[in-house]
DNA sequence: TTTATACATTTGTACCAACAATAATTGTAC
DNA sequence: GTACAATTATTGTTGGTACAAATGTATAAA
């Protein structure tokens, strides 16, 4: 194999292996990893609700799935959607208790994963592998 | 947001957008990354065919899922399936003519992607790049 | 004011992935 | 040789993602 090809592949197979550790460890609170980081950037709004415009920017996802992830979300009353009063094509996604509660739970379950993982490099292996990815991308 | 928590983002993010990529090179071909891969393990069998089960040690999806994608690359007539005789719980893949044409066109657009991103690297760089990443996994 | 354009979200379709259950065949123990 | 287990593949179900088209609303232009 090639080494391109090689350095590709160890990215996939790196970031899929990362992401069933951290889906593994989401299994208890019966969430995904998508329903995850909807639920983790609605408790960073402290309080107040989010456009789905908003929450789109900051996830990887298009548009056109946040709003079925939110759709689960709502099924399992960790969020709730109301037409927002200012301008009516928006909508504005509230977190609820059940919710935040969840989302603290599952924050600590996947911290434990990600610190787990990040303690296998030091810190100069942590700025050049960030380094390199970004460029990779550039 | 946390060191850790920052760099497994960039994994994903940056593997994502990989993903993208060869997504779009592979465009023209109209087949998907999973639907390349089987094409390109098949071919490497130099003229024998493939069971599932070799197809999906070698690939990260699940046997189910396999046999799925397996069913679209018929459709479009670019592998033949057939009851091993041997052993007739096997199935037997083969790549048919188009396939490997198919293959190779889009070997080479990939290949392309992937130098593109790659030169943005040195040589030490990629070399550390993979040292982590496997570090990561282990 | 009517028309056009842009914005915010939703819906439809096709494909991929994880998981569980099933079917068919083969291997093994007795 | 029959009963039971293991192997190989398939199917069903749920959730995620990309892309295109459609809906409803707001804003700007004529």
């Amino acid at each position: 194999m090639q080494d391109h090809t090689r350095t590709v592949i160890n990215v996939f197979y790196t970031a899929h292996n990362i992401e069933n550790k951290i889906a593994d460890a989401l299994k208890p609170c019966d969430i995904s990893i998508p329903q995850f980081n909807v639920l983790r950037i609605l408790k960073g709004q402290k309080g107040h609700p989010a456009n789905l415009c908003t929450i789109q920017e900051r996830m990887i996802a298009k548009m056109s799935n946040t709003t079925r992830i939110i759709d689960r979300l709502i099924d399992k009353g960790l969020v709730r959607r109301e037409q927002c009063p200012q301008n009516r094509r928006k909508v504005e996604i509230f977190i609820t208790s059940e919710g935040v509660e969840l989302v603290d739970q599952a924050s600590t379950a996947v911290a434990a994963v990600e610190k787990e993982m990040i303690n296998k490099l030091t810190s100069g292996e942590i700025d050049g592998l960030n380094t390199a990815l970004t460029k990779l991308r550039s």
